[in-house]
Order: C-alpha cells, then sequence, then structure tokens
DNA sequence: CGTCAACAGATTTTCGATAATTTATTTGAT
DNA sequence: ATCAAATAAATTATCGAAAATCTGTTGACG
C-alpha cells in the first residue's frame, strides 16, 4: 500500500514527513502494536530512502511508540494491561499537577480557548462515514485538543510535552479498542462537566472529573484488550497442545 | 579532538555509540548550550559516518538535549533562567510522585539497593585529580545512581523513564556551574538524611527534605547562570554599539 | 546609496550501494 | 534420527557520494 503524502507535508523535510506520518500510523494501529517495522517495506510504504525512515523510527523510539534491539530492527511497541494501567495512572498524576498550575494562571485568553475547544469537540462527530470501524481523525484530533485546551495555561513547557506524550500513547490503546468496541460513549456531557468546573475554579471537582474520566476511558479500554488476548492466547495453547 | 571509544561500546552497534557519545558530550558540556552541531564536524570527532550520528541526534532531541531547525541543522539545546527553573520545579512535583509510590512499596531489595547507592555515593570524591574543573563522571554517576535508587520501587516504568529524563536535564546545568562556581557543598549530610526519612517511611519529611534539596541546586546553578550570562549580554551590547 | 538578483560556497538532507549481522537451510558426522 | 557446523538468504547498519537547501557576496540597476 502506498500512502500519498498529505498536504501539510508540502515544504517539510522527508524526514519530518516519515515522522509525522510513521507516528499517525502506529498511533491509529494501522501498524498494529509488536509490528516489525522492515526499513524496506516503510520505504515502499512512504516512498522514500533509508535515512529518513531511520531516523524517523529513533525519534519514535524515544517517545516510546517504537522498540529498536540491536541488529535486529524496529517494531511497534507492545502494549499491555500492565503498560496500559501504568500510563493511565502516570497521566492522571501529571494532569492533576498541570489541572492545578492552569486553574491558578488561566486567565481571560485561556477561558477563551477552552469553550472554543469545546464548542468544535461537541460539534464533531465522533465515527467517521467513510470509515465507520475507527474512530474519526477529525474527532481525535479535536479531543486531543480539548484536553490540551484545559492545561495550556500552566506555564510549564515540560509538563505540557510530557502530557501530550502519554496522551499519544493512551490514543493509540484506544484506536486499538475502538476496533472491537461496543456503543460509544457520550463524551459530549463528561467534558462539559470538566470545562465548566475548570472554569469555575472548583480545583477539586476538575481533578476529581479528571481522574473519572480517565478511569472510564481505561476500563473500557482494558476490557477490550482483555477481550482481545484472551482468544490470541487459547489460540496459543491449542497449538501447543496440539504439538 | 579525536575521542576513543569506551570500553563499553564494543559490540555496540555505532548508532548506540553515537548516541551514548553525544549524550554525554552534551551532559557535561562539553559540547556547549546552543552549539552547532555540523555532521562533518561531528563525523571527524566520532570516527562515523553520517547516518549514525543523524539518528542519535534525531534521539535526543526527543529528549530535548539537541535542537532541529528544519535544512539548518542541529544545535545543542540553549539553557535559560526559564527552562532551568521549569525543569526544577517539574522535577520535584515528578519525585514526589514517585517518592510516594515508591515509600508505599519498597520492600527490603529497595531498602538495601538505598543503603548500598548512599554507601558508593558517599566513598566517592566530587572532585577529579586529572580534571578539577569539571564534577568527576563517577560521583555524578554514583549521584544519579541514589537518586534513582530513592524512587526506584515506585512501581512505574513511565513515570521513572520521565524522572531520569528530567533528571539528566538537569545534571547539564550543573554540569555547566561547576565550571564557575565556588566551593562544593557538602551534600553527603543532605543525602544522608534523605535517605534515613526514606527508609523510615517518614513521608512528608521525604518530600521536604527532597524539595529543598532540588531547590539548593536550583538557587546555586541559577546563581552561576545568571553570573555567566551577564557578561556575554554586555559583550553584545558593545558589539552592536560599536556597529 | 540602497535594493535586489544571480551566483558561489558551505551545509544539510537524501539516496542507493556495500558491509556486517542475524536467521533459515542444508549438509555431514555420530 | 539428532545435533552441530557450514552455507545461503534475508535484513539491518553503515558509508560516501549526489541532490537540495541555505548563506553570504558580488555586481547591476533604480
Amino acid at each position: 500500500m502506498r500512502l500519498s503524502l498529505a498536504k501539510s507535508d508540502i515544504n517539510q523535510t522527508l524526514n519530518a514527513s516519515a515522522l509525522a506520518l510513521l507516528r499517525s500510523d502506529i498511533i491509529a494501529c494501522r501498524l498494529m502494536p509488536n509490528e516489525r517495522l522492515r526499513v524496506e517495506t516503510l520505504r515502499e510504504r512512504y516512498g522514500m530512502g533509508t535515512s529518513p525512515i531511520r531516523e524517523a523510527l529513533m525519534r519514535l523510539e524515544a517517545e516510546g511508540l517504537v522498540e529498536l534491539e540491536q541488529n535486529k530492527g524496529f517494531r511497534v511497541s507492545e502494549v499491555s494491561q500492565e503498560n496500559l494501567l501504568d500510563l493511565m495512572r502516570t497521566r492522571i498524576e501529571i494532569e492533576t499537577i498541570a489541572l492545578c498550575w492552569s486553574l491558578e494562571k488561566g486567565g481571560v485568553d485561556w477561558e477563551a480557548s477552552l469553550l472554543s475547544a469545546f464548542h468544535r469537540l461537541s460539534r464533531q462527530s465522533k465515527i467517521d462515514s467513510a470509515n465507520p470501524d475507527a474512530i474519526s481523525e477529525a474527532w481525535s484530533k479535536e479531543h486531543a485538543n480539548f484536553h490540551s485546551a484545559l492545561v495550556s495555561a500552566c506555564g510549564s513547557p515540560t509538563l505540557l510535552s510530557i502530557r501530550s506524550r502519554l496522551f499519544e500513547q493512551a490514543d493509540r490503546y484506544v484506536a486499538l479498542s475502538i476496533m472491537s468496541s461496543g456503543p460509544l460513549r457520550d463524551d459530549v456531557t463528561e467534558h462539559k462537566q470538566l470545562m465548566r468546573a475548570a472554569l469555575n475554579r472548583e480545583l477539586d471537582k476538575t481533578l476529581e472529573l479528571n481522574r473519572v474520566h480517565v478511569n472510564r476511558t481505561l476500563d473500557k479500554v482494558s476490557a477490550s484488550l482483555a477481550a482481545s488476548k484472551a482468544p490470541a492466547d487459547l489460540r496459543m495453547m491449542n497449538k501447543k497442545s496440539l504439538k
């Protein structure tokens, strides 16, 4: 499959394109967890040489989306219940700090951008008519944007970059779970409550709502992950017992 | 200057060597903040081709030690008072969480490793007779090891990796400040108190001691940074006024 | 005198080929 | 048949040259 480069990639170096394409393919699970990333395959897929690809993969390794084993090449990072739990717990703690600082320092600009982000999110459909099995790219982007807006006034670039990295990782699990998930959840209400509490500077309530919000995602994704893993394990056991 | 590869680099890919060498050169400020990193120069310095170097630089960009500007190449990340403050504040928050979890979960293994790390640190001289202007590599390693041991039982790989990245960044500022610093501080007592409080599971005291410890470093480094920046600014102003 | 275009040099980015390493397959001895 | 060494195939890691881009300079023109 040869993918065309998005409009935004014009004027970028191939390196930057490779990075953006790979990251988005991994987060959306078009490249599945634990899948081997052969350089030759990726060269065909993205239509470029080895250098930009390997450089992008190196960068993604630092971000935790890719793993490199010496002389054995790259793989998409594996997923697991342990990692998911660790990720979400850590994310809650990081966002707790960021929210504290953001509610403390946020001014009218922050309030306005938060309202704006919520509005855009609330008007964006979660599923895409073209591709009903996956979450719409557009919704995913607005959703990320909303959560980013909540903490954007925290005043710490370092903390914000940590947070967005964790959010990305979590997003990959969400993408994975959507593939086999039941009814869509009503996030609009949840997000609205979160925004209201933040705007009213009700710190404890905001933190609690955020905790619940993240934990709800965790539960859903975790269940879905368990369901998709169990059959694989059974298959493994059958194979073994047949031998 | 052509540096020989350390013993540990045998059997590694050049890529991994480049990464380790570059990271350590940057943290020790042998490559100074904001210094341009020309590929050709680095090729000579480390005796390898472009690929492993660029791949390592890409990785370090994700770690925040290096910055890349499209088509203009790499630089060592700039330092600033704002970044230093942000870094240290964030580090305190992260370590606070990690310490909470570590004191909660740490068992006898953790206690033993902490005692061991403290002992090694306390027996290691801070200055190296061969190079009296810089902090000894060995001390720096034991120091990092001690702080790592404090939080090692926290049970969250994600949090630990975030913490060690922040610690590394802070270490670069410390290396920078040492070059122009006054009397060495007595860290042994500070570290001993920290360890004692942790081993006794006195959570609040541990957190407070850690906060103070980090803030003391911050103050010292910040003062040193201000002192070294001011003359540079004056020089700049002179240059401009001469034109 | 200043502005802009065209050129030249330096530097970054990218490519495809080669070297090194791992993985799979075959062969031969016990 | 079993195991191990030897060979072949596949893949990764690395290199150095070529292409693309940026930076600084020169000179023409308003």
